[in-house]
DNA sequence: AATTCTAGCAACCGCCTCTTT
DNA sequence: AAAAGAGGCGGTTGCTAGAAT
């Protein structure tokens, strides 16, 4: 047995939405707002429509703000590292994209940019990169808050702010917030720059200076962040490049600056072309296999996703 | 010019989660 | 604690316009 439907559907307009049905769903709702409930709502805007189509049609395409037409390079970039790391979830992609629609988004990749980038990948000879394998770590299972990027466009050699350690740990434990469960600096980075590519632009979903946990207690953020010392070639880092680490609490404890020496392995290379692989294979296999890339704990716990790119 | 094919996109469907009762 | 209702999401469908034959 089924769930009851949410409308009538014998008395419900489907199809394609008339300028007049549009332009009663936005006066009511710019006058009115939703009011809490997109099943009363159309009965109340005079329309004979689902609550449910009506809420699609104004998150999608009449609400103030959104941004039709072409996707730029930097959007792309943001779609194809975020599906490489967190698979399907247009919602939260949606999210990190100002005026696009999850819609949008899905309809996009779907049409567009999987074919441009099955094609690239086609081209391409033995990257050198390291493979999702090694990469992303589970997110913290701490901080049921969910975040949006408090930066999308660091240089190289920016220093990475407000990074928060728990959602740094590689063996698929929280890592607590007490920084003296950081082992050592070294590891750290190590792990760090073994899951991701130490590039361009690093995205952290955390600006808040605190966040609350999944048993209440307000979480007192640490921070972390890196500086590097040497030069971005195009094609990865000069091999006698040091990071600075930077990293403690933000109540008084204790506070580490430190020169640590970059890892041996070959990392930074274009972010996009680093993902194209994994994307491939997410491509090929057919739907995502979250499980391999996500950044997103597997309890759902929390949307919490950090990534470079 | 007519027909068929294809790409793009809006909208629907059904499932899942969260909230309320 | 359980049930019901509502919102949210991702997958899919179906319509339309333009391209190709």
């Amino acid at each position: 047995m089924g769930r009851a439907p949410c409308c009538d559907k014998a008395n419900v307009k489907k199809g394609p939405w008339s300028p007049e049905e549009d332009s009663k769903l936005k006066d009511y709702i710019e006058k009115y707002g939703i009011g809490g409930n997109w099943i009363a709502l159309p009965h109340k805007a005079g329309l004979k429509r689902c609550g449910k189509s009506c809420r699609l049609r104004w998150l999608n395409y009449l609400r103030p703000n959104i941004k039709h037409g072409e996707f730029t390079d930097d959007e792309d970039r943001i779609i194809c590292t975020l599906f490489a790391t967190i698979g399907s979830r247009w919602s939260i992609i949606a999210a990190q994209l100002p005026g696009r629609t999850d819609n949008d988004i899905k309809n996009y990749w779907n049409t567009k940019l999987k074919k441009k980038l099955m094609v690239k990948t086609s081209t391409r000879h033995s990257p050198p990169f390291p493979t999702s394998h090694q990469a992303p770590p589970p997110a913290s299972s701490l901080c049921t808050s969910y975040y949006t990027p408090i930066c999308t466009s660091l240089s190289p050699l920016e220093p990475v702010s407000s990074f928060q350690p728990a959602v740094l740990n590689n063996d698929h434990t929280t890592l607590a917030t007490n920084s003296s469960l950081i082992q050592t600096p070294e590891n750290l980075v190590n792990h760090m720059m073994q899951c991701y590519q130490m590039k361009q632009n690093f995205l952290t979903f955390g600006s808040e200076p605190s966040c609350t946990c999944s048993d209440g207690r307000e979480m007192k953020q640490e921070y972390m962040s890196f500086q590097g010392l040497g030069a971005y070639n195009g094609h990865g880092y000069e091999d006698d490049q040091r990071f600075m680490l930077n990293y403690g609490t933000s109540n008084g404890g204790e506070n580490v600056n430190q020169w640590i020496e970059k890892p041996s392995g070959n990392y930074g290379e274009c972010p996009l072309d680093y993902n194209l692989e994994d994307i491939k294979r997410l491509i090929s296999s057919s739907g995502c296999d979250n499980s391999s890339f996500s950044l997103v704990d597997e309890n759902n716990t929390q949307d919490k996703v950090m990534y470079y790119y």
